[in-house]
DNA sequence: AGCCCGATGTCCT
DNA sequence: GGACATCGGGCTA
């Protein structure tokens, strides 16, 4: 299978958040074992224009710097004392945006959170700044697309409350999936 | 079904 | 010192 290249993760990240629905990530682990996902939920993050971002105002430090790299680098970062997530930065170098992957699928069912599923697939610092068109280790795999009539959007989750950015329509999942938490995306 | 909370490290003020 | 792009358990009903 066809992995995705620089020119996917060069679309718009509002676009690139909802074609990666459906798309397969891949870990392949030291020992050749490789962990495979299907992605069914995302959430884009709008860098410098965006509240919620990492990146909001510009801000550049050694956890950011991922985000300001080429599109199809991957941004995971530690959060809460316990969790790992995970992110592909779109947009140009330089503009700091990126999709965050908040579920997959496994071939044997069993849903998904950002933090679960970086546990499930053995995603951690190891795997930042990896360059997704090109590594060896961690890469997503194209699949058919989702059509359009089957993605849903839904409002944020998890960024409290600053501003109206938690209402900002920027996560999108796979309509009537198990890997979703189905409260989380009104009808 | 909801709400509350603790776990536990890192980042930023 | 407070907040955090989370999760699971325990509670109220």
């Amino acid at each position: 299978m066809k992995r995705l290249d620089r020119e996917f993760y060069s679309q718009e990240t509002i676009d690139v958040a909802r074609a990666l629905l459906g798309k397969i990530l891949v870990h392949r682990l030291p020992n050749g074992r490789e962990l495979r996902g299907r992605i069914v939920e995302t959430e884009a993050y709008l860098g410098a224009e965006d509240p919620a971002a990492h990146s909001f105002g510009g801000r550049r430090t050694a956890r950011t710097e991922a985000m300001f790299s080429k599109p199809g680098v991957s941004y995971i970062y530690f959060i809460y004392g316990m969790h790992f997530c995970f992110n592909v930065v779109t947009a140009p170098e330089g503009t700091p945006e990126a999709v965050l992957i908040r579920a997959v699928e496994f071939s044997d069912g069993g849903g998904n959170g950002p933090g679960k599923l970086c546990r499930a697939m053995h995603l951690n610092r190891d795997q930042n700044m990896r360059d997704l068109t090109t590594d060896q280790e961690v890469w997503i795999e194209d699949a058919p697309n989702i059509p359009e009539n089957q993605i849903l959007g839904g409002p944020r989750v998890g960024i409290g409350d600053r501003h109206d950015a938690v209402h900002w329509p920027l996560r999108f999942g796979v309509r009537g999936n198990p890997a979703l938490s189905p409260a989380k995306f009104p009808p």
